[in-house]
DNA sequence: GATTTCCTGGACTTGCAGGTCCATTTTTCC
DNA sequence: GGAAAAATGGACCTGCAAGTCCAGGAAATC
């Protein structure tokens, strides 16, 4: 870990990312352990230690950041071509087909309840990870204005925080309650509100 | 506990409820033990597990319900009375401002991540926190279309629904990063664009 | 092919948080 | 005022999960 990592190397800590991703997702972050880690990835505490050599947190971290890679990564291509309603409408489908395939396991949310507020590097995670989403929302309504779908006087930046805000907390409440209700009404009321300012519809 | 409190035993326990609350939320459920509380609240290992015989668990579910009947009461008198704009100007900032006080302290959301998906009661507990928030929203939005400020058309539901994840989104953003950027925007717009379907105003 | 670095396995230690127990004190209620 | 029930204090136990350590097996580099 001093170092550079070998091929093989590499290989061991890549398979402990994604098979403590899995098992965090399914046990939840308080109750999973590294012995449960231990035991899916087919590793041993050696090897668990010598990757991170900080131990869980640090592990744990590496997790969070592969699982904000993926939010993003599972809404494209749509999400980086919202230039018509039809494109709105498709990126919306993902999202909620994202969230209700994942059901009501909680990778992120939890995950930094657990690695919490003191560690600075978690926060930068969710804090980029946010950022990347909404400049791509804000890209996505821009167009639209630039189009001509949307009136010049359109606040780019407040709308795209208010739709990621509508969609973060839809994806909450699904986790709680284990219905999608709430994001499904997010996107369709928001982007349906958002059409209504179109000049080009009745 | 089996039989019923005395006043000195329901005072007792309502302080450890109310102690535990503020621990959880200075130290997070992830690291405050049962030692935190004790010592927070003045009591014992013998009182903690007097009122709470179900350990820890039966003690966050506690302090899970005294926490969601505080969110709507910090609402109040403003949620109770949504029926002009005005109102809801009101309400958006006691909302804001409850919140930004709160600063990054989540107590709802990681508690409920501790506890889990795996024990009944704590989901109960959320789903109806989240039924009567949506009720109150649902019926400020219904007094405002009957009073001529929406039109008919509105769908109520999918309104409050959608108003509601904006809410969660936004703190649940505010949590992670610290801006309360997200809540207002969501508040904002949500109200900006449900006001402009007003047919009073042009 | 030897040496050095990296990788792997798993036995072991350790600290601590949840939980138990019971003796003592205080309240209740007749 | 005395018995029964409730409340309290704190010493003690226990299990477990994080973290340590080192010895032996693979790979790279020359």
């Amino acid at each position: 870990m001093r170092g550079v990592l070998t091929p093989k190397g590499q290989a061991t800590r890549g398979r402990i990312v994604e098979g403590a991703a899995e098992v965090l997702r399914e046990l939840g972050v308080a109750i999973a352990t590294l012995d449960d880690i231990r035991a899916r990835t087919g590793t041993s505490k050696g090897q668990l230690f010598h990757y991170f050599p900080d131990g869980k947190d640090q592990l744990l971290l590496a997790v969070a950041q592969y699982e904000a890679d993926q939010v993003l990564e599972d809404q494209q291509p749509h999400l980086g071509h919202l230039d018509t309603w039809d494109a709105w409408y498709r990126w919306r489908d993902a999202v909620v087909a994202r969230y209700e395939e994942q059901g009501d396991l909680c990778q992120l949310g939890s995950l930094f309840a657990q690695i919490g507020r003191s560690t600075p590097g978690a926060r930068a995670i969710v804090i980029e990870l946010m950022r990347k989403w909404q400049e791509s929302i804000a890209a996505g309504v821009r167009s639209l204005r630039d189009g001509g779908h949307l009136p010049a006087s359109v606040d780019v930046d407040e709308t795209a925080a208010a739709l990621l805000a509508g969609i973060q907390g839809g994806v909450g409440i699904m986790l709680a309650t284990g219905e999608s209700t709430h994001l499904r009404a997010a996107l369709d009321w928001g982007i349906a509100r958002l059409r209504a300012a179109d000049p080009g519809i009745g």
